[in-house]
DNA sequence: GAACACAGTGTTGTATACAATAAGGATATA
DNA sequence: TATATCCTTATTGTATACAACACTGTGTTC
């Protein structure tokens, strides 16, 4: 078993204050205080942060990098709005990668890490018990990256990580009201299968769990215009 | 001689300067010449292409998010070095993703997606007699890249242009000078499946062909310091 | 009254200037 | 001669200035 020996808690960023800035609005944006089409100014967030526009533009490209903010030359940057192709998209890409990442995380999980993931959940029942949604899906989001990190697999990590961040961004748009966020059961099932080193169940729950995911989403064809219309009047505030 | 050259008008980038740098020295590392290692100074970069640093540097962080070039803070852009582990790691996930775009471009493709491939294929030859390796690897790469746009699922495309990438770098490292760069049969057996829409078929020839290619990289354990050194010393010239 | 043209204003795209840090070399000392 | 310290220099990090473009509102014309 190679020692990687560098258990990166966060991505290694080349100049800090970009990063700082890239966290806070990427942070904002999963937590659904940023609402889907908001205008992301560039001397508006200078000032927030107290950093120049140099420094903004350089978080900003990198979210775009990461399909959470769209640039529009001459126009600016705006959250995401993914459409339903590429909310479909996301979700199955999830469901190839990560019932993979559970499988393995499974096979290698120590006590710690169950430790951890079980804080994980703790965190999302106080959450929503605080009725805190925007919390709540962040958190949720963070349980399914813990169990790629636990896979030691740091390329699809990077990939499941991008494809969560997307992910908060269509829940936003698709939730559907009616069903309820629930998740907290199936991932409390994932952690006993992971503890119990139940490599095939868990890649079993992971799979059910996403498709049920997936089906709590309104993915119908229709025009997505009108709602992210809605959305960006009520967002920006 | 340093003619910037726009290779092609491929995907709308937000600022069309530099998405021209990024595509240059992109292109420079896919053909194998920028060896890893090689220190890209943000001045002489700027002068070449007749930039400012500030569209360099834009540039050097695009291709840092692809993990192509490693940014230091304060000692700058160095294409990147792909570690024995992160090599690995590209090639498991190609064997995961890959073989699942072969399946669904198979039961897409349509005949003049049959014909570029085929096109593809005949330029790879082309090269190949031409003792062009760096074009070679670039154009074995495309091909990959080009079933995954087939399969039509966009999401995931990306995910294998970037692994395609850093193969371009693991395979300027670690391919063994004895194992043949005889791709273009795998992917002439490839094409036929694909043709005949035989979708398990071709799920099975990705599956081996990456293997095969897997394999032909020398991934023992070993301290790769001395040989990315020499890289080093030979590389920038 | 409606549609078009045009200028004003504000935002982004790029270049340049300045500040901060790291690498390398020279000098002095043991 | 080896080593350690300081200084020089080159390069990157950040801020600011200027240029180019898009949006909006007003005025004119049919």
């Amino acid at each position: 078993m190679n020692k990687p020996a560098r258990p990166a808690p966060k991505e290694l960023k080349q100049n800090a204050a970009s990063a700082t800035v890239a966290e806070g609005l990427e942070l904002a944006i999963h937590e659904h205080r940023l609402a889907p089409g908001t205008k992301l100014g560039e001397d508006e967030i200078g000032e927030i942060y107290g950093v120049s526009r140099t420094v903004v533009r350089s978080a900003l490209q990198a979210l775009a990098h990461e399909q959470l903010v769209q640039i529009e030359r001459h126009r600016g940057a705006f959250v995401a709005q993914p459409s339903l192709r590429e909310a479909r998209e996301v979700f199955e890409a999830r469901e190839l990668l990560e019932p993979r990442t559970a499988h393995s995380a499974a096979l290698r999980a120590v006590p710690e890490d169950i430790e951890r993931l079980r804080r994980h959940i703790e965190d999302e029942h106080a959450a929503l018990a605080a009725s805190d949604s925007g919390r709540a899906v962040r958190l949720s989001g963070l349980f399914h990256i813990e169990i790629s990190r636990i896979a030691d697999q740091n390329t699809i990590a990077g990939f499941i990580e991008t494809l969560i961040a997307r992910s908060s961004l269509i829940i936003a748009l698709y939730w559907r009201r009616e069903s309820a966020l629930c998740e907290s059961h199936a991932h409390h099932a994932l952690l006993e299968a992971i503890a119990a080193n139940d490599a095939k169940q868990a890649e079993e729950l992971m799979r059910s769990h996403l498709v049920d995911l997936h089906s709590a989403l309104d993915l119908r064809e229709k025009g997505a215009a009108p709602r992210s219309l809605k959305e960006a009047l009520i967002g920006p505030g």
